[in-house]
DNA sequence: GTGTAGGTGGTTTTT
DNA sequence: CCACCTACAC
């Protein structure tokens, strides 16, 4: 490693030469996007470490994602040449929650508390409403579920809010203070209550934060406009007087305000972090200047900006492309044709990226692929962990941690389905409240009481046993033989083997593939912080729901949202459903400062392009199986002119409507004659066998379509001549 | 208590 | 359009 520090310092620009080389002080560096963020961190903490500044002890790196985080890790160790050992890298919930398990005394929670998802979360208050009455007409429990979340992030107890006069604010507030209870009594720890509770255990144990303040010398966080209130706090604490502290964001990539994220955070931190140095990195080395005159035009309709341009001394480009889709399909067919062009061109396939502003959005886009024959990965939907059938096992496991939650129970006393329905189940929960004892304990006591019937009562004495067995051979067994245990000795493994279906088939197989990720926990994160190997795991699968991917091949094209393809970048870059409504998103009509949010957000997509940018929207689309009209995006019109270029499509043409006359032919179309070929159908050739019709042009005689044959590959086709049949 | 057929109501983004 | 939930029949 003796090459390396000079010749890294070599590559990186004056800018960042200086970020990463300012000795000590507290460091704000404001850097755009494709500026070399990342690089800046991982570098500094090289350039401290090798100039004896520091040891890796003393460091602290806090990132936002968990991707974010590997990333760093991967990069640090290369840079270091070995691995960073004793450095805490993580993101603020990881480091949240290991400080929790590690002074888990000290913050009042049980040694086997359990960190719950925000399902988990909603489950509980959906559980909480029942008990306490609330009327479901009247309250949404996702409301108040983010009321809690609210409040937590910034740094609210139950116990602290004011009583309210309003009504339903009031509710709001039991409902929080009885979660709180509910969460304490069960030993929950939901994502929010990682930050606020580690920031409490700090703020009230002196000596273990005189302890932490001396070990992390040096604190640097990434992505720094994503920060809440209470993780801002966080490191305010943690960094105590006269420290180091680097943090680097930018303004303009702040899109998670809808999580509490504070760009003012970035103010406040030149304010309250003494002797703040502030350096920009405002030289783009991603993006054609074409893209990066886009993005920097549509970021200058936001107001109260910290003011950065962005440059290039890259090559111009291509200019962006606009198409307007006549519908879904159609803009989805497009993306398809322009891919392909790409991929002529010799490009692969895993330089392309489509984003879109909602999940929702990704099946149009899968399904033309499909039938394209291209391969693609999505990230979104469910995760692994996050799935039913996986969490339907995971909360045995939680069970036989601790007996006492309730959640967990509730979830798994008839699943798979064993004879103890609501009826039993409610039996149990009135034992519980008459004894101030878990359902656990109820379920016991049912048993001894005999206050259930006689078969009920086997089927309860059978799912005792299970969880007492597996009590028991937690301490000896492996945490995959655990799992194997689970999901065999349950039932069920078998409760979905027999029953028909391939989504029965799937849900067991991913049951099988729970066992495999188990093993591959266990091989690869040793124990660390001297955890349980199953309550590691149990954290690990909230904590880093899994790999969000899914779907085909290593060169495949990427789908995801805009949110999740911050930090990504790629050659090539879709935005798709740039329409009035969707993006920006009708939510943040009303609201200025939630449509600047929209706009930083389409900032974030477009500065993910590397060479080529195209912006598309439809003109109608399906919403709630409807036809709407749509208007384009008014972000599209915030881009300058020449540096667009507008793509019209042929014909107007849908996948629904027909385009073109029959066999008979004479048919003009106008009239809108039924048996047309429409885009997207499927027909047959006598030679060539059958083929979706991707395209066509010219009407009459002249009608040519574009048919993508399965065997035969793509042909264009005169429709007067070619007997084409409907499949 | 369990299973299925219909109706209903609901789409932002994520640690 | 879909996943979820309620209402019934077993």
């Amino acid at each position: 490693m003796e090459t390396s520090l000079t010749d890294y310092l070599e590559i990186l620009n004056p800018a960042q030469r200086e970020a990463v080389t300012v000795p000590e002080g507290n460091l704000l560096v404001l850097a755009g996007a494709g500026s070399g963020k990342t690089r800046v961190i991982v570098h500094r903490i090289a350039w401290l470490i090798s100039h004896q500044l520091m040891v890796a002890y003393s460091v602290l790196a806090v990132t936002f994602t968990n991707k974010a985080a590997c990333e760093m890790k991967s990069r640090l160790s290369e840079l270091l040449g070995r691995e960073a050992d004793g450095m805490w890298v993580g993101t603020f919930h990881g480091l949240s929650h290991r400080l929790l398990r590690l002074h888990w005394q000290e913050a009042q929670l049980p040694e086997s508390f359990q960190v719950i998802d925000g399902d988990d979360q909603l489950q509980v208050i959906r559980r909480l409403f029942k008990t306490l009455g609330v009327n479901e007409d009247r309250f949404d429990a996702k409301k108040v579920q983010g009321y809690i979340n609210r409040k937590k992030d910034e740094g609210i107890r139950a116990n602290q809010l004011l009583s309210a006069e309003n009504p339903y604010e009031k509710v709001q507030q039991e409902v929080y203070l009885q979660y709180e209870k509910i969460c304490t009594e069960s030993g929950l720890a939901d994502f929010a209550e990682l930050l606020l509770r580690s920031y409490e255990l700090l703020k009230n144990n002196p000596e273990l934060l005189t302890h932490y303040q001396a070990r992390f010398s040096h604190v640097l966080v990434d992505e720094f406009q994503d920060t809440n209130a209470i993780q801002y706090q966080w490191l305010l604490l943690l960094a105590g007087q006269a420290k180091s502290v680097t943090v680097v964001g930018d303004d303009d990539q702040s899109i998670y305000g809808w999580r509490g994220a504070k760009i003012e955070n970035i103010r406040r931190f030149e304010r309250e972090f003494k002797g703040t140095r502030l350096i920009r990195l405002e030289q783009n080395y991603r993006s054609t200047s074409t893209i990066l005159a886009a993005a920097n035009a549509l970021i200058s309709h936001n107001g109260s900006r910290f003011g950065k341009t962005l440059w290039t001394e890259g090559e111009q480009g291509d200019p962006i492309t606009i198409y307007a889709g006549f519908n879904e399909e159609d803009e989805a067919l497009y993306v398809v044709r322009a891919i392909r062009e790409w991929l002529n061109q010799s490009g692969t396939a895993d330089e392309i990226g489509i984003l879109y502003r909602s999940n929702a959005q990704s099946r149009v886009l899968e399904e033309a692929l499909v039938r394209a024959g291209i391969s693609y990965s999505i990230y979104g939907g469910l995760r692994f962990f996050e799935r039913a059938e996986i969490k339907d096992a995971l909360a045995y496991l939680r069970l036989v941690v601790n007996v006492a939650d309730n959640t967990s129970f509730e979830r798994v006393i008839n699943v798979p389905p064993r004879g103890i329905g609501d009826r039993s189940l409610e039996k149990i929960t009135e034992l519980a409240a008459e004894h101030h004892c878990s359902y656990w304990e109820a379920a016991k006591k049912a048993i001894e009481l005999r206050v259930v019937s006689g078969k009920i009562e086997t089927s309860l004495r059978g799912f005792v046993s299970l969880i007492e067995n597996l009590c028991v051979a937690v301490p000896s067994d492996s945490l995959t033989q655990l799992i194997d245990v689970v999901i065999r000795n349950s039932g069920l493994l078998r409760y979905f083997r027999e029953q028909e279906g391939e989504k029965a088939q799937n849900r067991a197989e991913n049951l099988e593939e729970l066992i495999n990720a188990a093993n591959d926990f266990e091989a690869e994160y040793p124990v660390e912080d001297n955890l349980s190997p199953l309550t590691a795991f149990l954290s690990y699968t909230s904590l880093e729901a899994g790999e969000r991917k899914n779907g085909t091949g290593d060169a495949a094209v990427q789908l995801m949202t805009l949110h999740s393809a911050k930090g990504l970048e790629f050659p090539l870059v879709f935005i798709c459903g740039l329409e009035d409504g969707l993006f920006p998103h009708h939510f943040s009509r009303e609201n200025p400062s939630a449509l600047e949010e929209e706009r930083r957000l389409c900032y974030v997509g477009v500065t993910r392009a590397r060479k080529k940018l195209y912006l598309t929207y439809a003109e109608k689309r399906r919403v709630f199986g409807r036809d709407e009209d749509r208007h384009p995006s008014r972000f599209l019109r915030e881009f300058p002119e020449h540096l667009i270029q507008e793509v019209h499509r042929k014909v107007s043409v849908s996948v629904r409507t027909p385009f073109v006359g029959s066999a008979g032919m004479s048919g003009s179309g106008a009239d809108g004659s039924n048996e047309g070929y429409r885009l997207g159908q499927r027909v047959v050739h006598p030679k060539f066998g059958e083929g979706t019709v991707v395209d066509h042009e010219g009407s009459g005689e002249r009608t040519r379509v574009h048919v993508q044959f399965d065997v035969y590959g793509s042909k264009w086709l005169a429709l007067a001549y070619a007997r084409l049949e409907p499949a």
